[in-house]
DNA sequence: CTTGTCTATGCAACGAGTTGCATAGCAGGA
DNA sequence: TCCTGCTATGCAACTCGTTGCATAGACAAG
């Protein structure tokens, strides 16, 4: 499992709550590993009673109060351990193409609205890491070990994410040919 | 979950036993969708008692019998439904991505053996498709619905493999400036 | 003759991930 | 005023996926 992995880097680059976690799941640890705040919370009380984290009740006005997690000698050890251990290249599952196989015994032109969802879609995502990095990273800045290690991996989301946009062109390009609109010639 | 649609798709393609669809799993499927035979056998049975598919006991002489699975009609109006309803983009898990954030507080030099490990992984499948897509596709073909479909699919793969391998590079490159070599000026 | 590999199916247990729901105070708009 | 939405944490039940193991005949290599 590599939850407890991301959180420890989560909470390495900045101690923060079990919500404060499932908002940075949903955004900058996003664009690589996805994680719902039942996991977070559900994982974070295992690694407490490993000792892999330290709690402390920080109480709000205003709002309920929250518990500030960060990590533990044991924690870091645990990450370190993990590193030095090899890790099996992810597999794959994209429902879209599983999809865009079953349509040869269906309905080709009915998967192009569900084509250009997740092309808006990816389009957004790609709109937000290019805005991030914008932020984050701009040109010309002296970065250190760790800036240049996110900025590396936002750039592995950036492609990601341009990968997809042009490849649903050609499946929105394949779709159309099959469905009515002949190629023109 | 698409495993079942998967599965009906493999045996629209081509009936088969949960042995051939399992090795379908290791190759032209696998690229976009994975399972073990653990989870193929359990939702067949599934699949037969909602009578999604049929089955057909075949003896084979100097090997075991098998159960050759078809889709049934129940089975091809589930994989429509399924077809006409929207799926989520599918959310992206890469525990490299964790190791290489996670090496800031670390030692990010140990990750390059570990990086190189996943490029030779990734040059492979991208070899494997293109040798697929050479064989099943060849150039000045005439090419049926199905088959159309199925080159966007295998091209969605080598997109992935080829944008997955230059940003390796991109990751090798900016461990090797921060690990020792430093960057020439 | 034993060891290993391939075909072929399957059980049992576990671990990971999802979904629905619950609580509870505060803020802002219809 | 009621309804919605945000912060903040959590339970319970369920589904999905993984791992280890078991069976069992055929064949090839050592």
């Amino acid at each position: 499992m590599a939850l407890e992995h991301a959180i420890l880097v989560s909470l390495l680059e900045q101690p923060g709550s079990g919500y404060e976690l499932a908002r940075r799941f949903d955004r900058s640890i996003g664009y690589f590993w996805t994680a719902t705040h039942q996991q977070i919370y559900r994982v974070l009380r295992c690694m407490e009673r490993d000792g892999w984290v330290e709690v402390r009740d920080v109480p709000q006005d205003g709002r309920p109060d929250k518990k500030v997690y960060s990590v533990a000698p044991p924690g870091r050890t645990a990450l370190s351990d993990w590193l030095a251990e090899p890790v099996e290249p992810e597999s794959v599952r994209h429902s879209l193409a599983v999809k865009i196989r079953g349509a040869a015994f269906g309905d080709p032109a009915g998967l192009i609205a569900e084509t250009e969802r997740h092309r808006e879609v990816h389009a957004e995502r790609l709109a937000r890491y290019l805005a991030g990095e914008q932020r984050d990273f701009p040109e010309s800045a002296e970065l250190d070990a760790g800036q240049r290690l996110q900025h590396v991996v936002l750039r592995g989301g950036i492609a990601y994410e341009r990968m997809t946009l042009d490849w649903l062109d050609d499946v929105l390009a394949t779709l159309r040919r099959l469905g009515g609109a002949p190629e023109p010639h």
